[in-house]
RNA sequence: CGCUGUCUAAUGGAACCU
């Protein structure tokens, strides 16, 4: 049974959501962390109506299934739901408060992350963690370093996300302090430094980083990448590119948003060529990179291509129609449009605005605060 | 009897608008 479960839990893990279903239905039998697991793989897709028929088709559930259904309904950008079952559970663990919290927290209301996290019972450094991320990340430093100093056990993340509380609102001389003075390091704070000197144009310190590192993933790569890219320096760029043990599609889309920006457009089709598996994400960047240089065929073409065409490639093909001047074809993508984000609502504005419709501009603004779309 | 393994919460890279 534990066998089944792992396998089970490595397809769930792969986004693999058939080979998950198929295992749960040919196990001989199936126990709670089998029935959780296959919920949260199912949530973690995005299916949550699924999701939510599957828990109520539980014969039991324990704290793990509330979780993760909770979890991911606030993943999904569902927070409204998550808080209705969260208040309905019948008891409640540091998982979900901690979840509830980072929620809140991302949608920018402090005050109820506050307020569940004072409520837990037992505060562990996890949420504590959670609570301090959540003052850096709506710009209060002050608040984070007093989490973080009264945190009686600090691990390595305990120690990143204050680094990052540190880059994130610039403070870039308090961030080399804590840097030095961490006791241990990994992956994911050798990047954040490196990526912060990146924002701030310190190539070489962010080159000097990147080479002391002992180990590097694809992110590291990625982030030495951009920081070439974004000094506008094209061929260290590529060879960082060239010389990554793997490619991945965020290392590609970066590369061609860097040649796109910078008038390198052949660049960008001659790698995209090279590429064998064309997913959705990087078709987007490809049209996008047409749409940049304003060739609207070549982006519609792409476009029509995908097989499945995501919000970002509708929103990049909106404003595409709004540089040229054809309001009526943007109007018609919002308005067909299954799925829309704030995104796609400034794109829409800023399309009328820029084609002298103030007025629709102006109405669309007061329709958007009526659907309670809010900016970040 | 004890231990170990399978499910849920916190940190780093990219594409769409401003």
């Amino acid at each position: 049974l534990v066998s089944w479960n792992s396998i089970l839990t490595a397809f769930a893990q792969n986004g693999n959501l058939i080979d998950a279903q198929d295992t749960f239905n040919q196990m001989p039998e199936q126990d709670l962390i089998s029935w959780n697991a296959m919920l949260t793989a199912i949530a973690q897709k995005g299916k949550m109506e699924d999701a939510k028929r599957f828990f109520d088709e539980m014969a039991c559930r324990n704290l793990v299934s509330w979780n993760s259904l909770i979890s991911s309904f606030s993943q999904n950008g569902h927070v409204a739901e998550a808080k209705r079952l969260y208040e309905n559970m019948p008891e409640r663990d540091q998982v979900c408060a901690t979840a509830m919290l980072t929620a809140y927290s991302q949608l920018g209301n402090l005050r109820d992350a506050e307020a569940v996290f004072s409520e837990m019972q037992f505060q562990n450094s996890i949420s504590a963690t959670a609570m301090l991320n959540a003052y850096a990340q709506n710009g209060y430093i002050q608040e984070a370093r007093n989490v973080f100093d009264q945190i009686p056990q600090k691990n390595v993340i305990t120690w990143n996300s204050m680094l990052t509380a540190y880059t994130e609102n610039e403070n870039l001389t308090e961030a080399e302090c804590l840097f030095d003075k961490m006791p241990e390091l990994d992956l994911v704070s050798w990047t954040t430094m490196l990526s912060a000197y990146a924002q701030e144009g310190h190539i070489q310190k962010a080159k000097r980083i990147f080479d002391k590192m002992p180990e590097k993933d694809r992110v590291a790569w990625t982030a030495m990448l951009r920081t070439y890219a974004l000094c506008g320096n094209l061929e260290y760029a590529r060879w960082i590119l060239e010389n990554m043990p793997e490619w991945d599609t965020v290392a590609l889309t970066t590369m061609l948003a860097a040649y796109a920006q910078s008038d390198h457009l052949e660049q960008a089709e001659c790698l995209y060529a090279r590429v064998d598996e064309k997913n959705p994400v990087l078709q987007t960047a490809m049209l996008s990179a047409y749409n940049i240089n304003g060739n609207l065929i070549e982006a519609k073409s792409v476009f029509y291509q995908m097989d499945q065409r995501s919000m970002v490639s509708w929103n990049s093909m909106l404003s595409a129609y709004a540089q040229h001047g054809n309001v009526e074809a943007a109007k018609r993508i919002f308005d067909e449009v299954h799925e829309r984000s704030a995104v796609t609502w400034i794109a829409m504005m800023s399309a009328y605005a820029q084609n002298g419709h103030f007025r629709e501009a102006l109405f669309l603004f007061r329709e958007m605060n009526s659907f309670q779309i809010f900016l970040d």
